[in-house]
RNA sequence: GCGCCUUUAGCUCAGCUAGGUAGAGCAACUGACUCUUAAUCAGUGGGUCGGGGGUUCGAUUCCCUCAAGGCGCACCA
């Protein structure tokens, strides 16, 4: 970028030149009184003749999307936060000296405008500007007008024109904060209490993934970035809050693929004196309560599919997934043997792991992309859920679901282990898998078996991946198109 | 991490499988134009064709390599 575009010289010089005519080119003295949309809404269903009587005067601001010039008179659209709005600029009605400075403003400079309001002979509702003048100028020209900025790449690294010129990419942003914010007010409403936990943690738990590794200098010590805010809040259990929750980011070394950034907004809610069983009507009503808000109903259309939200949504045990969804044999799925055997043919290596992730990796493959409609999938493995509470029945079980909706995991919860002692055979179940080579596995935190030995009220507890929640209403596939600023590799000249 | 694809003007894209050192629309610049809306009309400029290397008299085009991005697989939520 050391050699300057033409575009680019030309905008500065003129730049300059406005400078050299005393133009401010970034004052902060212009206040906004009125916006646009609020106008629009004014007017949008009043007769032009009475509109011709309306002599208030608006005084508002934004940005230049477009530009008609007619020589002593322009059309501009201006751009606010609310909407866009037409303007006309006569030099008859301005004067000849600022009609000359507005002329050399560009599409993409931020303006102050004072007008009154009338309709233009094609119908469109439009500022009759009195006075108009320069808050930002502009450097850089904005993508054109009518294929906007589509380049992927460029979108994401520079989100700030993609949030200009693209304003569908603006409402999935509304869109995730009102979900985000509807969560809120649902659990709030249900007597939880929003808290924030460390994302920097001595020892990353919570969660079965590989951990960001970072140094604190003046502690002399290594933290991870966390992986789950899980052993924190259950801790606040121990504590006596009785229904909490937190969304925050949570952070996995991992792949990045359409369903995986490495930072990742996760809500986690705990409920005391509640299991896995109250936890799955509750989930229904949450997202109902999401669906109602941002889609306006329980239908939802999804990558062509269309997804029904009714409740009660539909349960499947695991191993009857299998069955059922999955179309394996009964005898299959209750004889190991043939389980690992199949597995093989998957490609799925079939001798070393336990026999719960053969199981769950059989279920990933054959089951969850047919899982379009909102399904609960019950009765996990334990030794896939070091921090479930075991089945009453199936001590080789443990009293966990997991939600999925078009094909994807949505959330995951369970009773929680609140056994001292049977949580730490399970955290040394996992250091023995750390020690022979799963990266992936629990460490020992002694700390929060310290914490169950004063005593965890019974509870349960489910997490839910915010980012996946927000594709689902917007219909979108991959998970960058739902947060801000995705990660990608460092621009290189 | 592996495979396939993409990278040409500020933006959106042609050109590449006959190799002869680049083209359109919008944006920009100059001029005309006081109800336009992808305004119109006349004119003008703008590119080391992602970086590096090779083959060739000659490479945007063919080959190698590096980089970034997209999609699929793997890992995971």
């Amino acid at each position: 970028m050391s050699e300057e575009s033409q575009v680019l010289r030309q905008r500065r010089q003129k730049a300059e030149a406005l400078r050299d005519e005393g133009v401010d080119l970034y004052p902060n003295d212009f206040r906004v009184q009125d916006r646009l949309a609020d106008i629009k809404a004014r007017y949008d269903d009043l007769a032009d003749e009475a509109l011709a009587q309306e002599e208030r005067t608006y005084v508002c601001a934004g940005r230049i999307m477009s530009m008609r010039s007619f020589g002593r008179a322009t059309f501009i659209h201006l751009k606010d936060t609310t909407d866009k709005l037409q303007v006309y600029v006569k030099r008859d009605v301005v004067g000849r000296d600022e009609y000359r400075v507005f002329r050399k403003l560009d599409i993409g400079d931020w303006v102050g405008v004072k007008g009154n309001v009338f309709r233009t002979r094609t119908g469109e509702l439009t500022l009759l500007a009195q006075e108009i003048r320069l808050l930002t100028k502009s450097l850089r020209p904005l993508p054109e007008k009518f294929h906007g900025l589509r380049d992927i790449e460029s979108r994401y690294r520079q989100r700030y024109v993609d949030l200009v010129v693209n304003d569908a990419v603006r409402e999935i942003f509304i869109t995730r904060a009102r979900i985000i914010q509807n969560v809120q007010e649902f659990l709030k409403g249900n007597g939880f209490v929003e808290v924030e936990t460390p994302m920097m943690q001595p020892i990353p738990g919570g969660a079965t993934a590989r951990p960001f590794k970072t140094f604190h200098n003046a502690l002399g010590i290594e933290l991870y970035l966390r992986i789950a805010p899980e052993l924190y809040l259950k801790r606040l259990l121990v504590g006596g809050f009785e229904r909490v929750f937190e969304i925050n980011r949570n952070f996995r070394n991992e792949g990045i693929s359409l369903q995986h950034n490495p930072e990742f907004t996760m809500l986690e809610f705990y409920r005391a004196y509640a299991t896995f069983e109250d936890l799955m009507p509750f989930t229904e009503d949450m997202i109902c309560s999401v669906a109602d808000e941002v889609n306006g109903g329980l239908q939802l259309s999804y990558q062509g599919d269309t997804i029904d939200l009714t409740p009660p949504w539909r349960r499947y045990r695991l191993k009857e997934a299998l069955i059922t969804v999955g179309g394996l044999e009964e005898s299959e799925v209750e004889d190991e043997r043939k389980l690992r055997a199949r597995a093989e043919t998957l490609d799925i290596p079939g001798s070393g792991p336990e026999l719960g992730k053969i199981l769950t990796k059989l279920f990933d493959l054959l089951v969850e992309p047919k899982l379009k409609q909102p399904t609960f999938i019950t009765h996990y493995p334990l030794d896939v859920s070091p921090l479930s509470r075991r089945n009453k029945d199936d001590p080789s079980l443990v009293d966990r679901f997991e939600l999925f909706i078009a094909g994807r995991e949505i959330a995951n919860g369970f009773s929680e282990l609140n056994d001292p002692a049977d949580q730490k055979e399970r955290f040394l179940q996992q250091v023995a898998a750390r020690e022979a080579g799963d990266e992936e596995a629990h460490f020992m935190d002694e700390d929060y078996i310290r914490a169950l030995e004063y005593g965890m009220p019974p509870a349960a507890g489910e997490g839910m991946g915010i980012d996946r929640l927000v594709m689902l209403f917007a219909d979108l596939t991959s998970i960058r198109e739902v947060i801000l600023f995705p990660q990608l590799r460092p621009e290189r000249d």
